[in-house]
DNA sequence: CCTACCGATCGGTAGG
DNA sequence: CCTACCGATCGGTAGG
């Protein structure tokens, strides 16, 4: 029998809840995660796990926000210490496909599934996607117009266009990550964005 | 009550489901799809739905295959009367764009969100979206490989960079019409589909 | 955090 | 294509 346990211990169950709830949602999206399953991966019971949310709802929020937490840790974070405006914005974008590709079970991003998974789905899940979505966009608009005061860029850039060409990028990434496996995905990625962003290619690609 | 029908009628009947489950299947999932909410819908009984498919996989299936028949007869189809190349190409991709929009309710292509929803399931459906997305692949390939040969790309043209690169530039569609709900999603698709095909870009967006 | 339980719904079957 | 049913599982609650 495991009884009520202390605050701290509390909030450990709950972090390796969310964690194990990050594995599981990436298989079989946020919405075909169910308690039980994650009880029993958990060893733990339903009660258990549901006892720390209240909710299905509840839980699924929290595994959003951690995944917002720890995207904007590793990606705009990572970021930081480069120049404001094309720099930071290659660097950043490096660092998500790096953060898609590295680890060999834990691919591609979560959340650009979740936001995938509920783009027809009202409610305060994709609200919150929206919300963190809309997050990077200002995100990226803000290191482009960076990018055109510094001359970087050419004064007549159209950059919510070039937002929204980057953002494909990132898709074509993640599609080609996880559904075609194609171990090249992340080389494209990156040869995309330095076209995108009108940097000379350096390299070839083999194969 | 209502027993068995003729062949026609049951065939009928048939269709009558696939063409409910397409559209309940772009809102939830094609595995957010139940024989019992689809019975509901029909104003059938679940045996009644099931019978015609055995097993709701099955039904899945039949769903999908529908989905790739739409899809060829509109996309690759209604590019059937381009010049093969370049033309051919962004007929197809504008007909797949307009495909996209058009209709108020049935937004998007459900063969991508399928594509993102079953990335990490191995199983049939799966199987089947592989074959259907290379068969895609292939036929752009093919179209970029007589663009080169016809001169209207240069000879050293990196082709499947290039449909790496379109492919994602369909997702940042669907993306922004579903998610977003951008009403400048096409104009934006229309003008990276041309920027990357190396075409100028004729027309400013407004806004 | 557990046991024991709830009503609802799941996919599917039997039999007509 | 229907009624009537099956065992399994769903999210969630009571009570300790």
């Amino acid at each position: 029998m495991s009884p009520r346990k202390s605050v701290v211990e509390a909030a450990a169950t709950r972090t390796r809840i969310i964690e194990r709830a990050l594995t599981l949602g990436a298989v079989n999206g946020l919405e075909g995660l169910t308690i039980g399953h994650l009880a029993t991966d958990l060893g733990m019971s339903k009660a258990g796990v549901i006892g720390h949310f209240g909710t299905k709802e509840a839980l699924q929020l929290a595994v959003v926000d951690e995944a917002v937490e720890r995207f904007r840790a590793r990606v705009p974070g990572h970021a930081l210490g480069a120049r404001p405006g094309l720099e930071r914005l290659s660097r950043a974008f490096e660092e998500w496909i790096a953060y898609m590709t590295e680890d060999e079970e834990h691919r591609g991003c979560f959340l650009t599934s979740v936001a995938m998974e509920y783009d027809e789905r009202p409610g305060p899940i994709r609200d919150v996607i929206l919300t963190a979505l809309a997050r990077w966009t200002d995100y990226v608009t803000a290191e482009l117009d960076e990018a055109v005061t510094a001359g970087e860029l050419p004064h007549d850039t159209d950059i919510p266009q070039l937002v929204f060409e980057l953002g494909g990028i990132a898709l074509a990434v993640q599609q080609a990550i996880l559904l075609n496996r194609d171990p090249s995905a992340a080389d494209r990625g990156r040869r995309a964005i330095r076209r995108i962003l009108n940097k000379p290619t350096p390299q070839v690609l083999g194969s």
